[in-house]
DNA sequence: TGTAATCCAGAATGATCATTCTGAAAAACA
DNA sequence: TGTTTTTCAGAATGATCATTCTGGATTACA
């Protein structure tokens, strides 16, 4: 009866989330797209929606495979070593070629006159589960007696989130070596937490 | 003989600093540059050049009266001293209304496509001026014997540029007070260096 | 092999953008 | 007051953009 997709939905996504992450939403046009994905014009918008439908579901798939992926160390240990098992992942993740492109989430929230009211919701929604991870393997580390002097948990995680984004705008500006140097430099001043 | 012009171009240039400061290159249309300016598009264009001429002379005023003053208690100032004292005026500009544009400098550099050669020459020389007078107060402080431990001069000026980076990006995503709070929290932290 | 559904390429549409043009209004000076 | 130069408002131009349309090519199944 029907002709079969020419193209799997589920890679081309991908690449286009590779590509919305680099260009951000306004600066990639859908001429781009057409050339960079080779998938038709029209194929695109009868598969994914318009362009605001199709950033929408590539920033779902950056913060499920790259954002939360990222935070799991943060759930699976305990205390103060979940938070510099953190930032080792976050510095191997860094060493990446595609990390160039900074945090597809960061990227989007400086550009938030451009997007849909959802897109800024899971910007959000995001953002502040990153903080809390931080917040309570902080508690426990505080807990644990782990760090020398007390610290307030709540501004403690918003100071370690800025961190984190700090080393991603980094990245964004600066080579992988000079990224590599400086996110050693506060893993060793949180050692000294 | 000629008719005197209808406004003054210095006074147009500053708000147009303003605008492109908080809306960027790319978003902020002649159109727009010409109703809230209030300014003809000819006279614009004639006053000023193109869009990317126009541009340049107001990143070229935000260096000058913006970027380079937030610097002076670098100069000013010898060691820890000058570093706190640097901190504490950025602390002063975060709480202005414009600050939450955050930094007209990071802004463009992240979106460096749409920009001339130019102006990602004055962006890149403007940083480095802040990398090397954080450098140098942090040789001061350390020949002064002010740190608890030592710690590499260049790495620690990297370290440090890219904290202000990060509290100037948190003024953009979050409210005056915590982005108080946790500059409050990293000057905390430096003090205890 | 025929048919029906879907794919695809490129053109068409309408919006927005930077830039330039045109012609009339304004104002400084003689 | 008349001349001359510049200002200014809005239209014109040409580029780029998102989105839709059209008409033929493709392919799964009967």
């Amino acid at each position: 009866m029907a002709r079969t997709k020419s193209f799997d939905p589920a890679q081309v996504l991908h690449q286009a989330m590779l590509l919305f992450w680099r260009e951000g939403f306004r600066q990639l046009s859908l001429e781009n797209l057409v050339q960079k994905l080779g998938v038709n014009r029209y194929s695109l918008y009868q598969t994914f929606g318009n362009k605001q439908e199709f950033f929408q579901q590539a920033l779902v798939l950056y913060t499920d495979t790259v954002f939360n992926r990222l935070l799991l160390p943060l759930q699976e240990q305990q205390g103060k070593t979940a938070i510099v098992a953190y930032f080792r992942l976050l510095q191997r993740q860094l060493q990446n070629d595609q990390a160039s492109a900074g945090c597809m989430l960061l990227n989007a929230s400086l550009n938030a006159g451009q997007l849909s009211e959802e897109s800024l919701n899971l910007i959000k929604a995001s953002l502040r589960r990153q903080e809390e991870s931080l917040k309570k393997a902080l508690q426990q580390a505080m807990a644990n007696n782990e760090l020398n002097r007390p610290r307030d948990p709540l501004t403690a995680s918003r100071f370690l989130a800025s961190q984190v984004h700090a080393m991603v705008l980094l990245r964004q500006n600066a080579g992988k070596k000079r990224v590599h140097d400086v996110l050693e430099f506060m893993i060793a001043e949180l050692e000294a937490w």
